[in-house]
DNA sequence: AATTTTTATTTTGCTTTCTGAATTGTCGCC
DNA sequence: GGCGACAATTCAGAAAGCAAAATAAAAATT
């Protein structure tokens, strides 16, 4: 029950009717193939002759193809598939430590990809960036757009990077420099919210499901995006899924992107990790360790490593479960590097998470760890140029 | 870009397209009136014929009517208007002290009400509530639903309530009894989100127009409503708004509905509020001293009360930080009785919030006081159904 | 082997609804 | 009194879905 929003008011126009069921029909094709016309009827209560009428259109449009189906009884249907290769998508995660351009096709599968150490220089980033993009475009036939995503804060309206912490870089009109460059639709977003869309749209079956979810992205810093309804919460100036600078206590021990040490990224994230295996091994300074470092220590059963792992997924837990309570999600998915070491830390994280929500006396909510592994954020700059496709109402 | 929800899509049917239309053409004549068909039609970029036969439709339903408007230098419009009286609703507040039932038109005119104390006991409550509502719908015509909100969490696929707290209420099955009783439609939702609901319907217009914000409903515990994009956000079993139970500090002053001091709601509620009053005048020990005596006797100068306050809503912005930051709104709104005392608490507030997001960069979030003053809940239930007239997109 | 049943897809006539252009209505101004 | 400006209505045409009948092809039955 929405709002209307008369600002922008789509009006329905006579041929929005056929969008809107040629976009219904095009999903259950994606997420149910191979699926005959007859069961697309059958489930949409859509009359079988307006089914084959679309399927048609999907079809001269190169969307979806048709195989051959094994009779149940009667005459045979043709089963019908998506055709993933048709349409492809360039989609770029500029990390803070690396940038992954890849090419990929309609269901995310890779079929070129280059990484690069990001440039502490924008300008020189953004340069490397499109010279890949631009030998993308030109050896690869059938891309539609691209989508990007950056550590820090992008305006949703004008897709420009406001703010990237790590370079302190302000204000990058990334898409629309992007854009005028390629002639191509850009779409850019932040990384935690482009991690929740690849889970949305490609994640485990499970997740796929789900309408309403939290995705907790822990890198240096931590992000938050919000699935709702099966779609991204971006608030104000995509500001939402600042939640890892959410207060939630005193004497952290490292300090948030602003400085803060109250801050839940400020407890859990790598860089609190980090500061707390520190100080367990005050005497072997290295100031080069890395999180991944970190973590192969944990799992090669270096205890100082373990337990700063774990003393980070207890606060991980505990902010966890303020969402949880105040958004009352479905699910909850952990993404980042620290994915790679759900084994060690699961128990920790959920009993954690259960503790602190017998409050409401709900059931405590189920915590997975990603699936798209070292991917996640890529395939989240990937699911933006898919959403367009798949979810889109209004006809470009 | 909402992902399609294949279990509940909604195919168009060819008087889809119509019922859109006609959804957002009333929506402009409620938002906009008066206003003539010809603007209607200029904004919306609908055909002018189409809005004429719009308009045709809704004023044969009794929705709308015409008036004389001024030519502007040529034929005058004539200028439509919501018929308010046409439709009447019913909307009971089931609260922790009292309970009231009013009977109230499209535009949220109370033409009738009834107060009780609310019973602790559930059947008793029932009772009473449902003599006055019967009383109302033989004394009044037209009365097209009933929407309830409660204290406590309601299920939001049955309208169950599952729990009230206060009471300690469990799975009331408040919509489908109502329902039976007396065949009109009911929707029950719990009384944070129905204020929220208020708000956006019936709120003062810089509200109206905003599609993301949080109403904070201070009562005797602390519950939040989230709407987004226009929308309601319940979570998973309605549970969402729980933000009360999140943890923020150790030792409050009093202890949350589940016997936690670590709550929010335990450092920022009338609970908490005088608990801190009377911990300020330990002699005078009053076992019923009221929140409303409280706030009396801050505005009558009382400093102990007026600190009482003052902390209250010290933390009161400490936890509405932690909302903006996650969920950056583009307001926030403060209900309950609380807001009879805002001009006292309003700086206190603002500048705990103002403190408490430097973290992000961001301007911080405006918070408002709700306008709808003892009535917000009220409101809250009528606009239950308000919403289902307006805001539906599917013919019923 | 012929017939019936089952299932799948296509065809055809009808209805709803929007669009666009033309028409009618009403006013102020020259 | 005629003209331009603005408002609302009328009507033919196009797009899309619906319902029911027609066509197609295989399995089950006789």
């Amino acid at each position: 029950m929405r709002r209307i929003n008369l600002k922008k008011a789509n009006v329905a126009r006579a041929d929005t009717i056929r969008y809107i069921n040629r976009q219904i029909v095009l999903n259950y094709v994606r997420e149910k193939e191979p699926i005959s016309r007859a069961e697309i009827s059958h489930e949409t209560a859509l009359q079988r002759s307006t089914v084959s009428l679309i399927v048609d259109e999907l079809k001269t449009q190169g969307l979806i193809y048709e195989i051959e189906g094994e009779s149940t009884g009667g005459r045979p249907p043709s089963l019908l598939r998506l055709r993933a290769g048709g349409f492809m998508a360039i989609g770029a995660d500029v990390g803070t430590a690396q940038t992954t351009v890849a090419v990929a096709d309609l269901v995310g599968r890779v079929v070129d990809r280059e990484v690069f150490d990001t440039y502490p220089d924008v300008t020189a980033t953004y340069r490397r960036l499109l010279s890949i993009i631009q030998r993308f475009i030109k050896t690869h036939a059938n891309i539609e757009g691209i989508g990007v995503c950056v550590p820090g804060l992008v305006d949703p309206e004008t897709g420009t990077a406001l703010f990237i912490p790590h370079f302190k870089w302000r204000n990058w009109p990334l898409t629309s420099e992007l854009h005028q460059a390629t002639g191509l639709s850009v779409t850019t977003d932040n990384d935690a919210n482009a991690a929740a869309l690849a889970e949305l749209w490609l994640g485990r079956p499970e997740i796929r499901d789900v309408r309403d979810f939290i995705l907790v992205l822990v890198e240096e810093g931590l992000g938050t995006g919000i699935i709702f309804d099966g779609q991204v919460y971006q608030g104000v100036a995509g500001a939402a899924g600042e939640f890892g600078h959410m207060t939630i206590g005193k004497g952290a021990p490292a300090s948030c992107a602003a400085g803060s040490e109250q801050c839940w990224e400020a407890f859990a994230s790598e860089r609190a990790a980090l500061a707390r295996y520190r100080m367990r091994r005050s005497g072997t300074s290295d100031p080069d360790l890395s999180f991944r470092r970190l973590m192969d220590n944990a799992l090669a059963k270096d205890n100082a490593a373990k337990e700063a792992l774990l003393e980070t997924a207890h606060y991980l837990g505990l902010g966890i479960s303020n969402l949880t309570k105040g958004l009352s999600p479905e699910a909850v998915i952990l993404a980042g590097d620290i994915a790679r070491v759900w084994p060690l830390i699961s128990d920790e994280l959920r009993s954690t998470l259960a503790e602190n929500t017998i409050c409401s006396g709900l059931p405590s909510t189920p915590v997975f760890a990603s699936t798209l592994g070292d991917d996640t954020r890529l395939m989240g700059a990937l699911s933006l140029v898919l959403a367009r496709k798949f979810a889109s109402v209004v006809p470009a």
